[in-house]
DNA sequence: ATTATACTTAAGTATCTGCTTTAGTATTGT
DNA sequence: ACAATACTAAAGCAGATACTTAAGTATAAT
């Protein structure tokens, strides 16, 4: 549907701000309503419902609906999709480092 | 030093950006010149600067001048503490489906 | 000594972000 | 019916971001 990279732009974007984490953090214990996630955050609710719609972008929060209550839940793909970028990338890092130790003791002794 | 908080602020909002993303795969080949760096981004020397600055301010990465030439290369404690938020996410996500699995579970032949 | 290389600084600009306030709409409770 | 609740839409604004070009500095090569 849409490149890696740019699934990757919005979903570092959402995770980069505080309020936005927060969120997160609130909705891992299990889905809230829009109310519930304003609670906790010193801030309008429109202010909510503009980071709501970013984490929603992102696709790593998703929302529905009832009556006048809009309730939100996590979508774990992105989160692993970003957790997997960053893993990939610490692993290139530490394998390169063993190559170079690996090098470097077989080298020691000329 | 800083606060966590602040810490994923920089490191999420450093790798919201393509390039630097792109940045941060060349590095993790291992160490590069501001110039290697420059290469592959369709993007004057000044801009890539600017990205460095970002991804040195964030920790990600680290870099040193000797003679003309800037040497970068990962700082790999930062890309941790990012990728351990987003794992703890998910993992407490997981741990709830499983307790709600179990609820579900113990419950159906009320 | 001159020239080329590898950044570096400064300034300018267009767009994006993270809020705000005000003014709605749709549902639900009394 | 009427009021309270739970969002939602629109507009405005200060500050941040992602570039650019132009001009400069320090080092290395010839």
């Amino acid at each position: 549907m849409f490149r890696q990279d740019a699934i990757l732009d919005l979903a570092f974007q959402a995770l980069a701000d505080p309020s936005r984490r927060a969120m997160v953090d609130r909705l891992v214990q299990g889905p809230a309503t829009v109310s519930d996630l304003a609670k906790p955050l010193a801030m309008s609710l429109p202010g909510v419902m503009q980071h709501l719609a970013v984490l929603e972008a992102s696709g790593l929060v998703v929302s529905e609906k009832i009556g006048r209550v809009r309730t939100c839940r996590i979508e774990p793909k992105v989160l692993s999709q970003a957790e997997h970028w960053i893993a990939k990338r610490r692993a290139l890092w530490e394998r390169r480092l063993d190559r170079l130790g690996v090098f470097l003791d077989e080298t020691k002794d000329d």
